[in-house]
DNA sequence: TATTGTTATACTCTATAACTATA
DNA sequence: TATAGTTATAGAGTATAACAATA
């Protein structure tokens, strides 16, 4: 009975803890980005619609919208709707294809991003302040390396 | 112009560095759970309540209930009542109360829980193979680290 | 024929307000 | 009077299936 048993038995116990905290970080990184569109009247689902439309000038057609977000066109639909309504995004046609199109941010909506992006960084300025220079590389790289792993499961299943 | 500023500019890059990881990793991680709970035909607040009453042999009540998912009352009635119809459930009057309920699982309940236990155990076993033992122990311990800031800035929110 | 997007429908989660039964 | 839980109601997100317009 060698090291091999006791590695096997360390990684069970590893493999336990890090579903337990992931578990909880699921929760709380959930709960805190739902805290922070709260205060604008923004679901998630919104956000990540707006911010996609934010990362490309000439906007998104509702499938870019879908695939983005990991959902089917038919759900885009009401999402957007409910923030067209909201004056905070335009459905524009698309030159090139008239089925399909164009979703942009308006002026509102833009400004809306940034106020949001301002409350963020506020508290993670805070968040960071806690910590030294060299925990928060360290919490950067093992965070980037543990998404990869978790990424690369996630498009495999 | 001295170390102060350059302390400063590094701090604004690792904020917009660790919030654009912890965006990726709040969806990232909350899709790998659906995923999991997918093939069971289990909802994440479902899976949530069973695990509150898995650590509680006695039951729940339901502000218990309620109080671990920060939910109101009003929505843990629907959450239960599914569980219930589906017989992974049962609700047992309180001996001490008459108001209350000591909801509990019933055999059903125990024995899905340990197969989606199984199910996400082999998962992360192939996730953490991929790891050296160090590499484990460095992103438990800085998830760790990640974790306690969180939850302090959320429950002080 | 295939694709883009919407509509219709149904289910789950979420919250608020009103209510019943008990403490 | 206060608390535990449910019901009624409304709104958001999710998916599937059927559909119109266009490619």
């Amino acid at each position: 009975m060698g090291e091999k048993v006791l590695e096997q038995q360390q990684l069970e116990q590893d493999a336990a803890e890090i579903e337990a905290l992931n578990m909880r970080l699921s929760w709380v990184s959930r709960r805190r980005m739902q805290i922070d569109l709260d205060a604008y009247g923004l679901t998630l689902p919104q956000y990540m619609a707006m911010r996609c439309m934010q990362e490309n000038e000439q906007g998104c057609s509702m499938s870019d919208l879908a695939e983005a977000s990991h959902q089917v066109s038919a759900t885009m639909t009401g999402i957007i709707d409910r923030l067209a309504d909201r004056g905070l995004v335009a459905r524009n046609p698309d030159p090139r294809d008239r089925r399909a199109l164009r979703v942009v941010l308006t002026p509102a909506g833009h400004e809306l991003l940034q106020q949001v992006a301002a409350t963020k960084r506020e508290l993670t300025l805070k968040i960071l302040s806690e910590l030294s220079g060299e925990e928060r590389r360290a919490m950067i790289d093992s965070t980037r390396r543990y998404l990869e792993v978790m990424e690369h499961t996630v498009r495999s299943a």
